[in-house]
DNA sequence: GACCAGGCACATC
DNA sequence: GATGTGCATGGT
């Protein structure tokens, strides 16, 4: 498995090159980019994030002060704004309550505990709390998604059933715990999957296909 | 106009 | 534990 996970990268790496993930200036930045970004195309969270950049929102402590419905308008074109004016809300009131606002105390906790913490925050599911430790914490933690479970369901390398926590697993156990690693590889597979797998016909016959067979 | 996008919570069986 | 549904905008 070691093998075959550690070919993959390369092929990717080689077709892509490195990605500089994740596109956002501030840890801050990223994980509300990262709540955003939940079944959204980027793009729309991009119009989002400029609307609170261009309000000088992107701080902790501004966040915090504007009004839930005021940010509803202003995130409206990343989609399912009023939900996500809440789920970043409470993960305000988290940040807040639990280290004061400070995002350096709270990356400074150790990564299972604050993941366990982040799973408890409304609206951070799996993916995002590891997006936010990966991206934003710098953590060792392997993100799963959409992309990575179709890519290794498609070409046979997991079962179409295997969880999340299955599949972390399997990158986690094979692969060194390393940062930049994590951070690469997640970034390559989303790469390869907005250009490539929109659709299971194409992909069936797509450069990752293609590559390691 | 249908279909999709870097999910998640909640209801129901 | 598995499956279904609501949430919403903008691009193809």
């Amino acid at each position: 498995m070691l093998r075959i996970l550690t070919y993959i990268y390369e092929r990717l790496f080689e077709a892509f090159g490195p990605r500089h993930w994740w596109p956002g200036e501030t840890p801050f930045e990223v994980i509300i980019g990262a709540i955003l970004t939940q079944n959204t195309a980027w793009t729309n969270v991009e119009k989002a994030i400029k609307n609170l950049k261009s309000n000088n929102l992107l701080i902790p402590e501004r966040l915090k002060h504007l009004p839930e419905d005021e940010l509803a308008e202003l995130i409206r074109p990343a989609g399912y704004y009023r939900l996500k004016a809440n789920r970043l809300k409470e993960f305000m009131e988290f940040l807040f309550s639990r280290y004061d606002g400070d995002l350096n105390r709270m990356f400074n906790q150790d990564m299972w505990e604050l993941r366990a913490e982040l799973l408890g925050v409304k609206g951070i599911g799996l993916e995002t709390a590891d997006s936010i430790l990966l991206y934003a914490g710098q953590k060792p933690i392997f993100v799963v998604d959409a992309y990575t479970r179709r890519i290794l369901t498609r070409h046979n390398i997991i079962d179409e059933k295997a969880s999340y926590t299955q599949i972390q697993d399997l990158f986690m156990s094979n692969l060194p715990q390393d940062v930049q690693l994590y951070n690469e590889y997640h970034a390559l597979i989303v790469q390869l999957g907005k250009e490539i797998c929109r659709s299971k016909s194409k992909c069936e016959i797509c450069t990752l296909k293609r590559l390691i067979t």
